[in-house]
DNA sequence: CTTTACTAGTTCGATATTGCACTATATAGA
DNA sequence: TCTATATAGTGCAATATCGAACTAGTAAAG
């Protein structure tokens, strides 16, 4: 019988789901009470990528369900660090708005966690960290892709 | 104002999200009803490194908190996939062994997810793949030692 | 127009997850 | 030995997650 060692894509995925444990911990002890990963997530998303977006996209960047991204964005409409508008064009939809608030949260929370986290992080080389993110990217799409 | 664009680092983050959440559906898609990716996780984790551990071993090995394992463990024995033992020298502990069952059913699984998987993913260098894990196992380390 | 198929979002219920408190045992120190 | 402290595991309660069903609106086809 031979050895039954997985393919190196599994030691990937391993690897992957312990990061994100550790990830999500090293956050969340970073977030006021009751505040998760999820909610700053999407503040960061809408920062970065910017606001004005259905929860559906949102959902779908995060590979999320959707009642679950409603859940989220619940949460942070009544911390009051999003707000939402019908949608212009679609009656069934609505879009979603940073607040100032919201703004001065995510900047906040980032300035903390990447103030507390860049000391532990190790020496990666920018090119070693280029092509891990190359590699889960095509990953990711193929993932994606294969999504039935 | 300087851009607010954040660290490669937490890029590398957002992907281990997604990727996170999309091998976990495809993962449990392929698992019968009820069963989910923690439990698959433990069976490979045993069948891998060997069993006879004890939980909280396989907690700290997944960076889980110890009672999520205690509950993993109680699915997978409920189901006849693994049995445990008082540990030898412990009195407060135990350890944990796969059945027969057990063995068979990850074999079965793991043949059915590599089978699903195989064909969909993209055709990573063994060089950047290499690099990409030890990259990650890196990260994962100092996030560990980083636990207060 | 009207019918039909599809999509956005929510609600509900079932279940997973996890923090906290607790028990039992082990270990270290006086 | 006795005491104090730490650790393994579980029970409970609070909450997150997510599938399934539902509502409301859109789009497409005749």
């Amino acid at each position: 019988m031979p050895d039954e060692r997985p393919d190196p894509v599994f030691d990937l995925f391993n690897e992957i789901g312990i990061i994100n444990q550790l990830s999500r911990a090293f956050f969340e002890a970073r977030l006021p009470k009751g505040m998760l990963l999820p909610h700053f997530s999407v503040l960061n998303h809408l920062t970065r990528l910017g606001d004005g977006r259905t929860p559906i996209e949102i959902a779908r960047a995060f590979q999320v369900p959707k009642n679950s991204m409603t859940h989220t964005l619940v949460g942070l409409e009544t911390r009051g660090f999003i707000e939402t508008r019908p949608h212009p064009k679609d009656g069934r939809s609505k879009t979603v708005w940073l607040t100032e608030a919201g703004r001065e949260f995510r900047a906040e929370a980032m300035a903390r966690v990447t103030r507390d986290m860049t000391p532990i992080l190790p020496a990666m080389e920018a090119d070693a960290l280029g092509t891990a993110l190359e590699l889960l990217r095509e990953l990711r799409v193929s993932l994606d892709k294969a999504r039935d």
